[in-house]
RNA sequence: GCCCCCAUCGUCUAGCGGCCUAGGACACCGCCCUUUCAAGGCGGCGGCACGGGUUCGAAUCCCGUUGGGGGCACCA
């Protein structure tokens, strides 16, 4: 629509996790960058003093980095911190009041609740002609049109109608001076050229405030685009105290960042066709504003789980090892690090890749191979040690059939399916036993290979330490 | 209370007046494969909130109803 070059932001807080709503809208604003050959801000919103902290700044930067939204790009611009720009924000304070924009209001809320004799009624205009100049204690409002329709064209939701005599003379500068949220944002977004405003639906009524704002401050108003909210199973927009939004703990758990990014754009968005699983670079090409949904979305950890299934399946053997890392390590890791032997790993790797849908959950698949004794999950062994199945005699034959068998995954199965059909037991029903004896677990990676990376005095002193347990 | 937004399978979406007998994905349920569990293959279940219009024709356009949601701070 104008030559300009397209100029996006995204405005965060600092004011606690990082936001998995947040990371969905920087996702957003980086895509259109990115396709637009435009420029991304980053502004960090911390004029908030006491709300704020450095290393919640900290965090945002580094979660966004991970999701691909980094400052090593090119594209990338910022980051800028609000609080540095007050001097411009109170210039625009100022002006707007010398332009008549904009007087100076002593009311307390209490003083405008006794004369409308309502807490529902806005703000009723009693300052408007008192002429008040500055002083500590009065507030500065915005003159806002008593008739007609205020209009914020949005790229997502159309056209959208503001009644002005709805809007009451709205706040911009506290009674001690310092700018408010409104101001600040709508001076910031002007002084940073900003071009397109894109950002979550909570925003939409601020918008019909910043369409009035911005020409009133000598801009004409960016393209606005009001995202549908994430909300929870309740349809709530998620919020930081009831829901799991931290995008960090997800980090943390074993999601892939490309897998984060892939579902999160899938919120509001399809890219049509058959197929939901694709990079980043063709998202970037099929994506467009205009096509984002208004209805809200819900955030389904479920589907987030299957798309990270898909990704960590879709990894090379050595970058599934690799990634894997993390988790295999102390703190999280339940082996002593003596005890954890790479080369094992590498060969367990490929058995456990396709049965892991979050990193996390490597641990769990092979613990038994770098632990002493494997850790007995009680339900498991009382099924796989139940009478009707032979365990003694599965076990004790088995342990005699090892002495003169290859140690190899062919070898020691073929070993397993004579001792099972000497006692009528398939090798489905056969490996219980061996399997719960020597991993803890009846679910696993699958078992010859087990026994085979195990090693052969290893498995002898587990079927045999099974053994005397059965008593 | 006021302002605003929204409404396609349980969920995320495709659809932008005829291609729709409404497509895909997740979830769920079967079957196959199989040393457990996964993965994989095949199949199934399941939706245009409701009522009026407009039109030769409506999931698609308009109005209303109902139901959800967001915002109403001298927070951001």
């Amino acid at each position: 629509m104008t030559d300009t070059p397209v100029r996006v932001r995204f405005a965060p807080s600092p004011t606690g996790m990082f936001h998995v709503g947040g990371a969905r809208s920087a996702l957003f604003n980086w895509a259109v960058a990115e396709r637009a050959g435009g420029i991304f801000v980053l502004r960090i919103e911390d004029t908030d003093a006491a709300r704020n902290r450095p290393e919640w700044t900290e965090g945002i930067i580094s979660a966004l980095d991970w999701i691909g939204v980094t400052t090593r790009s090119p594209i990338f611009e910022g980051p800028y911190f609000q609080s540095a720009y007050e001097p411009q924000h109170r210039a625009a304070a100022a002006k707007l009041h010398a332009d008549g924009r904009a007087y100076y209001c002593d009311c307390t809320r209490e003083d405008v609740q006794a004369r409308t004799g309502s807490e529902h009624k806005g703000y009723d205009g009693f300052c408007r002609d008192r002429g008040l100049e500055a002083a500590p204690g009065r507030a500065l409002r915005f003159r806002t049109p008593d008739e007609g329709v205020n209009v914020v064209d949005d790229l997502i939701r159309g056209r959208v109608e503001f009644p002005n005599d709805a809007m009451e003379d709205f706040v911009i500068a506290r009674g001690d001076g310092s700018p408010l949220y409104v101001l600040a944002n709508a001076v910031d977004d002007i002084e940073q050229r900003i071009t397109h405003v894109i950002r979550g639906e909570e925003h939409l009524s601020n918008a019909a405030r910043q369409q009035l704002l911005w020409p009133a401050l000598g801009a004409r108003p960016p393209v606005w685009a009001h995202l549908p909210v994430i909300v929870n199973e309740k349809r709530q927009k998620l919020s930081k105290r009831r829901d799991k939004v931290a995008l960090e703990s997800y980090r943390d758990e074993g999601y892939l960042a490309e897998a984060m990014v892939n579902y999160l754009m899938l919120l509001g968005w399809g890219p049509g066709g058959d197929r939901e699983i694709l990079p980043w670079a063709e998202m970037v090409r099929l994506f467009d504003l205009s096509d984002v949904n208004s209805a809200s979305a819900f955030f389904d950890e479920k589907k987030l789980r299957a798309f990270n299934g898909e990704y960590i399946r879709g990894l090379t053997v050595e970058d599934f090892i690799e990634r894997c890392g993390p988790w295999l390590q102390a703190p999280v890791a339940p082996w002593k690090p003596s005890d954890f032997d790479p080369a094992v790993f590498a060969q367990a790797a490929p058995l456990a890749q396709t049965r892991v849908a979050v990193l996390s959950e490597i641990t769990a698949n092979v613990d038994f191979l770098f632990l002493p004794e494997p850790v007995f999950d009680q339900a498991s062994w009382d099924k796989a040690m139940a009478g009707k199945n032979s365990p003694r005699e599965i076990l004790s034959g088995y342990l005699a059939r090892l002495g003169t068998a290859d140690w190899t995954a062919d070898a020691l199965k073929t070993a397993l399916e004579e001792v099972g059909a000497e006692h009528g037991l398939k090798l489905g029903k056969a490996q219980a036993p061996v399997r719960v004896a020597v991993t803890g677990r009846t679910v696993g990676l699958p078992l010859f290979e087990s026994l085979e990376l195990l090693g052969a005095p290893r498995v002898r002193a587990r079927l045999q330490a099974a053994l005397a347990r059965l008593g």
